[in-house]
DNA sequence: CCACCGTCCTGGCTGC
DNA sequence: TGCAGCCAGGACGGTG
């Protein structure tokens, strides 16, 4: 589940890769619910001969700037990228694919079909109810203690609320949460402004490491691992008989919004 | 206006 | 052992 460290991550392995300079020689749209805008043909025309200037991430997008416009990208609950050769096969989930003018292509691995992209003239329209980046230094403590205040929703169903704060999802939400020791289901406007800035200064630390680690251990062919819930960086065992990492409990699980949260009852309150 | 729930998908795990 | 059914969840649209 890329959340902003995983795409921070394809970031800088584009950048690596060296995609800047390159230009698109042909696409492929093979699932067109992947692409919102604008048509699939549309899609595939307008990309081909572009020239890739830059890539950038807003929360969990990226943002693939272009000597005109932007291709847009954000990976779902299961999407991932890869810098393939030509001797290399397609993988099994590849609907989408951006052949390079080099003889490369990049392949965008979906199996659950979430992933989405976009071709805009301007991408500021897309990224506009979203909250600020962690790692902005106006996002500060008192800023995330001013944001999340205002909401009566359990605390976790704050920390993915994207218009709250970019970039954290299901699996950091309840690591930092953890750290922190607020359990899960606190409503936000009830916290006391010392928790919150604790919990700011943990989602910080949480995603930085994370950013960190995902670097520090690539795949074979130099791609960032996307993590599965059960990467050894994080501390919560997301399944049934996992204890806390703190205290050695069993781990509770209740469900927010939708999404599970996974907490430790003698940890946080 | 805000909070919450259903929807989109399919691989892989659980449990009978 | 085999297989049916359930679970995972990011973002958005619809509902209460």
């Amino acid at each position: 589940m890329p959340e902003l460290p995983e795409v921070e991550n394809l970031r800088r392995y584009l950048i690596r890769e060296g995609l800047p300079g390159r230009s698109f020689a042909s696409v492929t749209a093979s699932w067109a619910k992947t692409v919102k805008s604008p048509s699939v043909e549309d899609f595939v025309l307008g990309l081909r001969g572009r020239t890739v200037r830059d890539v950038h991430r807003r929360a969990k997008y990226l943002n693939v700037e272009l000597d005109r416009g932007s291709l847009v990208l954000h990976m779902g609950m299961t999407g991932s990228l890869a810098v393939r050769g030509q001797g290399d096969e397609r993988q099994r989930f590849a609907h989408t694919i951006f052949d390079l003018d080099d003889g490369r292509r990049i392949e965008m691995n979906d199996p659950r079909k979430w992933a989405s992209a976009w071709l805009v003239d301007d991408p500021s329209s897309l990224f506009e109810g979203i909250g600020p980046e962690p790692f902005d230094a106006s996002f500060t403590a008192g800023v995330f203690v001013e944001r999340v205040r205002i909401k009566r929703s359990p605390i976790k169903s704050v920390l993915l609320d994207q218009s709250v704060l970019a970039g954290v999802g299901n699996i950091y939400a309840d690591e930092a949460l953890l750290r922190a020791g607020i359990t899960p289901g606190r409503r936000a406007h009830r916290i006391s402004a010392a928790r919150l800035e604790a919990l700011h200064g943990e989602i910080l630390t949480v995603l930085a490491h994370s950013i960190d680690f995902i670097e520090e251990h690539p795949m074979d062919d130099g791609r960032p691992f996307v993590t599965d819930a059960h990467d050894d960086r994080m501390a919560i065992t997301r399944a049934k008989g996992g204890s806390c990492p703190v205290c050695g409990v069993a781990m509770s699980s209740k469900v927010f919004g939708g999404r599970t949260a996974y907490f430790c009852r003698q940890c946080q309150s």
